[in-house]
RNA sequence: GCUCCCUUCGUCUAGAGGCCUAGGACGGAGCCCUCUCAAGGCUUAAACGCGGGUUCGAAUCCCGCAGGGAGCGCCA
């Protein structure tokens, strides 16, 4: 039997970490069995979804490269399938009408509550012959009063439910639209899913699920609940904590792989290695090394995994991805260094590419002013003769390369006694403005020549004037 | 309230009765390197929620408790 996998969200937002998550554990394992991954939206509450929600977990999905075999498929456009089989349902017997109005309803719950009781449907509508006059029913679904429902999970182990903790649940709404644990069901059975991948969120929803497959003559999947993914403090995933849109990860500088390889991480582990490939995740990945437990998000290792991929990824690529964020800050990289050699110079600095973008902006455009600390420190009267001499021989440097700059860097610094700091960093902060950068060497070749002695002759002048 | 789930350093985790004086990683601290910022190297602090069992022996098995979470909708 051939593995097929869903990843199933809601479009009520955009994808977020958590859904990223599942959406990632989905895609492992349907690769590692060689099987069908599908992608199916739930957009039965047409209150709440939207087509930007929709596109934005495309796109979330797209940037991460998480594929789907099947799909996407959505559930607002079978609502032909689920009323014919909740027909079915009715025919067979399992299922029934019930006419309880919302008030009523309302007030069972009220006086359970007040009883310390579980609220639930006391199925008075069950047995009912006759229809109520004027009333359009729901549809419910017959849960078996008796005996146990036994989830097998792959993640938590087995988890029993007594069948009368279940009440029996609206399949149907009054309007004629399924409900969302009955789409479910009907769709999984369906697309032949044979794993269920889903939040732990959903484990009390699952013998429903089972029970209604079961009276439709199925055999459930397999279930495999996934522990919480919390934010940092530890709390529940909010706006306010971490539950960002993927694709924020992407403007805050994330690459996707650092970010996929610290979501493999999270509930999942492969004994003491922290790195993976997306071919190694594949290879390793398996339902029996997920965690029970929930994890809290620690944006600190997924920056450290970013700087890691940073440091190791294609040059290329990484070019690439650090001219879209200058793009970003309006930068115009058509005249300047070569973003491939902008990145060999700044990849051991940076975290993400917001950073590296930020830090690279004085490559392509001359610093309007400098840092005040770093001039106060750095450009003053007693260092301009230095500069002066050190200017004299980038003239005369043949060839403006970074080991001939070196050279004279060190010969100038040893000529005029001073060690190289005392040099080099005046002349960091007259051509980029501050006091960091990458070597001053580096920097120097990758600005070139012109624009070099430009902004130390500007400097020479800022020296002058504030002496 | 009822049902279900969870509990190893701050965080992510290894750990399937003796390999545990509890290992790794991020973060922290310190040192080294150094033209800035980093990167890198080395060192270091830091955890089995509590109480009972079972056993020669428990982080590992069982039972309680406590704490946390989820579900209990004509939401998904």
């Amino acid at each position: 039997m051939t593995v097929r996998t869903r990843f199933a969200p809601s479009p009520t937002g955009y994808l977020h970490i958590g859904g990223a998550r599942t959406a990632l554990f989905c895609w492992l394992y349907s690769r590692h069995h060689g099987g069908t991954f599908i992608l199916r939206i739930e957009d039965t509450d047409r209150e709440r979804s939207t087509d930007e929600a929709v596109q934005a977990i495309l796109d979330g999905m797209a940037w991460l490269d998480l594929k789907q075999d099947e799909g996407p498929f959505y559930q607002t456009q079978r609502f032909d399938r689920y009323r014919e089989v909740a027909q079915q349902l009715l025919k067979d017997g399992h299922a029934y009408h019930c006419y309880c109005s919302k008030e009523e309803l309302d007030a069972m719950r009220a006086e359970q509550m007040a009883r310390k009781e579980k609220p639930r449907y006391d199925g008075r509508c069950r047995d009912r012959k006759e229809p109520k006059p004027g009333v359009t029913p729901v549809i419910r679904f017959k849960n078996p009063q008796e005996g146990q429902t036994v989830v097998e999970d792959a993640v938590k182990g087995r988890v029993v439910f007594d069948n009368h903790e279940l009440d029996d649940l609206i399949i149907v709404r009054s309007d004629g639209n399924p409900t969302y644990n009955f789409c479910v069901v009907v769709d999984d059975m369906d697309m032949r899913i044979t794993h269920v991948m889903r939040g732990d969120d959903h484990l009390n929803n699952t013998p429903r699920q089972m029970n209604i497959l079961k009276a439709l003559g199925c055999t459930p999947p397999q279930y495999a609940h996934l522990p919480m993914i919390l934010g940092p403090d530890g709390t529940k995933l909010s706006k306010r904590h971490g539950a960002v849109s993927v694709m924020q990860y992407r403007e805050d500088g994330f690459l996707p792989e650092a970010v996929l390889n610290y979501l493999v991480r999270l509930g999942w582990s492969h004994g003491d290695q922290e790195v993976f490939s997306r071919e190694e995740m594949v290879q390793l990945f398996d339902i029996k090394d997920i965690n029970t437990s929930a994890s809290a998000i620690n944006p600190q290792k997924l920056l450290w995994l970013n700087q890691h991929y940073i440091k190791t990824g294609d040059l290329k690529r990484l070019g690439e991805e650090l001219g879209w964020h200058l793009a970003r800050l309006g930068v115009d990289v058509s005249k300047g260094p070569s973003l491939e050699g902008l990145v060999k110079a700044q990849q051991e600095r940076a975290k993400t590419f917001k950073e590296m973008a930020e830090g690279s902006r004085f490559f392509f455009e001359e610093p309007k002013e400098y840092d005040p600390q770093a001039a106060a420190k750095n450009l003053t009267p007693d260092v301009a003769p230095a500069l002066m001499t050190l200017r004299e021989k980038l003239v005369a440097l043949p060839d403006w390369t970074g080991p001939a700059l070196h050279d004279v860097l060190n010969q100038t610094a040893e000529g005029l006694g001073l060690k190289l700091g005392k040099l080099a960093q005046p002349l960091r902060v007259a051509v980029s403005g501050g006091g960091v950068s990458p070597p001053i060497d580096a920097t120097l070749e990758l600005l070139g020549r012109d624009t070099s002695l430009k902004r130390l002759d500007r400097a020479l002048e800022y020296i002058k004037q504030h002496s």
